[in-house]
DNA sequence: CTGAAAGCGCTTACAG
DNA sequence: CTGAAAGCGCTTACAG
């Protein structure tokens, strides 16, 4: 018996299979890649070979002569694992929410393509950052690279000599982005909250500064709120990040101010206005009756809360697929058609807002 | 300008590095590996061709050269999109609670060791993903097989040929798993039901009948009741599955033939409790008070319900982060020491239980 | 249509 | 300590 641990046979080369097909490796390279046409004897042989050993190509030789890995890497950003309360999940595990829907948006359509999936985090503060992407550049073909995880600079260094396709995040003259509709999805936020409810003062619960995603939809609900003639506080005190802790400790620090809130907090994104819920709850401030709150994004929980998040859907595996499409495009024919790419939103009316309970 | 899209300039190779440097490539080699150990002078003179140039070394050419690639790949599970409601998130989502947690503890101990990780799925009814695993295993050093994502002989098969670790799956003899201790998590709840809230009859929601850890589970509670003597139902009615439709389907069958429900229902997973949470209360039945629910995972939204879950936590990361290192010691030592790992779990007291809610 | 051969970019015995 | 050379396992012009 040969247990786990026991040193493998050797998987089987092209050499081998040429062998039993009585052929050259040339034209079992052919047959099985398709090109040219075998005659149909040569063909058969060397698939008979290949289905006796189990021939599978080795990866890398392959990577190595065709000049193409068939591999796309995806660097996505972690955060440190916080002091969280006991039970409470760490920051950690709420950002895989929405990342991980992303990477697996890319995974689909790479698998589509042929196209294997390399995945790695980088953590927010990581000195050595780029140096580890650039490792990881030379194990594939092209990188999707998401928000926050290289300063700008950096990343446009990067996709001046290596494909490269910027999730919401900066998209610099050399690298293509896709991202969604951040500014038409605030505007039906804040349509909704100051036309179908008629609230009067707004803030926005800002996301991360550094954000381009973050910063479009605080311009977005000022310049509606503005349009609709209605107040929005937004600001240093308003400053809150994407993780829910980041929503809870805002609202804790406004509150503790004695600053008193608006009629509807709208929030960066789910994350964070699920935080704000919990810091408004804690205090006993009813949500909505109060205060109405409102995310951003969809992500799978924003239906679970109690109540329900009123939120923007962004098309979260879309998005990453879009990406995996413009990069496939950036590697095999050199270039990408669109150099941005913007995904519609939708508004989910459900009861932060204010809406009655659905059925 | 260099734009993307236009034909970047080669990357430079190590002949490139040889020549600017007036070394040999070995010697490039040597340094970049700490091999031997290069005269001073030899070193400071690669290093500083190395940084001028932007010399990184391409990963398929050091993996053939080498016979290491340096990475390791990971097969999850997906479910097909399903028909879920709107504004209900696909089971696909909800997979991703659990798996993407494991998945994240391998990158980060993959990444410690300096190797990359390669990530799939298959489809949950997918016919060819025998060969796809294989075509995967051939761009990597060994792999990570999730729960379900191979039938038992076809993961003994390929264990037998190449490194493989299980994932909370079935062990082969040739292969090598790690999962976490169920047993002991039945216990503790059963112990906790029965002996600080008196309760007497319990039902087992089943999971995916073809899992190990669904069947060990099963097994501990129903000996855990006799144990406690009392009385433990479970059996074709019972049977779910590892989603939170699943729960909710089981549930309202249940109740749709008008079967009297149990005092408590211990549940294969969070996600099946989250959906017969859900459905108990669209038939207004009260949890905590009319029937009592409890989950295993303790994934992150675990205590974002209302009621706050009570169930077991598996320490997720960690998990994956053994199935890592066993992995690494498999390919690189030829052998892994322990064969099986198995990861204490712990009791997490919440609401769903019966407990009173928590400041 | 098919084979012999070169070459992809590294690592690593093998000499010196 | 260092260099010349072989070799990793494929793909792909180049001849025939």
């Amino acid at each position: 018996m040969t247990g786990a641990g026991q040193a493998e046979r050797a998987a089987p080369t092209i050499y081998d299979v040429a062998r039993a097909a009585g052929v050259s490796i040339a034209s079992v390279s052919r047959v099985l890649n398709g090109t040219r046409n075998p005659r149909p004897e040569t063909r058969d042989r060397v698939l008979q070979a290949v289905a006796e050993l189990g021939f599978v190509p080795d990866g890398a030789a392959r990577a190595l002569s065709a000049r193409l890995k068939e591999m796309v890497g995806v660097v996505y950003r972690r955060v440190p694992l916080d002091a969280a309360g006991p039970g409470a999940p760490s920051s950690e595990d709420e950002n895989l929410q929405f990342a991980d829907v992303l990477n697996r948006g890319v995974e689909v359509a790479a698998r589509r393509s042929g196209f294997s999936l390399l995945i790695s985090s980088v953590d927010a503060g990581e000195r050595n950052a780029e140096s580890r992407i650039r490792a990881l550049a030379r194990k594939c073909d092209g990188l999707i690279v998401h928000d926050l995880v290289l300063e700008p600079d950096k990343l446009g260094h990067l996709a001046r000599q290596f494909p490269v396709v910027s999730l919401a995040g900066v998209t610099t003259p050399s690298s293509v982005g896709v991202r969604c509709d951040n500014a038409a999805g605030m505007r039906s936020l804040v349509g909704h909250l100051a036309g179908e409810h008629g609230y009067r003062t707004l803030a926005y619960l800002a996301g991360f500064p550094d954000s381009p995603d973050n910063l479009a939809r605080r311009d977005a609900a000022v310049a509606a709120a503005a349009a609709a003639g209605i107040k929005l506080i937004e600001g240093p005190q308003w400053q809150a990040g994407y993780f829910s802790h980041d929503g809870a400790r805002a609202i804790d620090g406004l509150l503790g101010h004695g600053t008193a809130l608006p009629r509807a907090v709208l929030c960066a994104n789910d994350l964070a206005a699920l935080g704000a819920m919990q810091a408004l709850a804690r205090r006993g401030i009813d949500v909505p009756r109060d205060v109405a709150v409102t995310g951003f994004d969809d992500i799978p929980l924003a239906h679970l809360l109690r109540p329900q998040l009123t939120t923007v859907r962004q098309p979260i595996q879309e998005l990453g697929a879009t990406a995996f499409e413009l990069l496939e495009s950036l590697i095999t024919a050199g270039q990408a058609t669109p150099r941005e790419v913007v995904l519609p939103v939708q508004f989910i009316q459900r009861e932060s807002c204010g809406c009655p309970q659905r059925s």
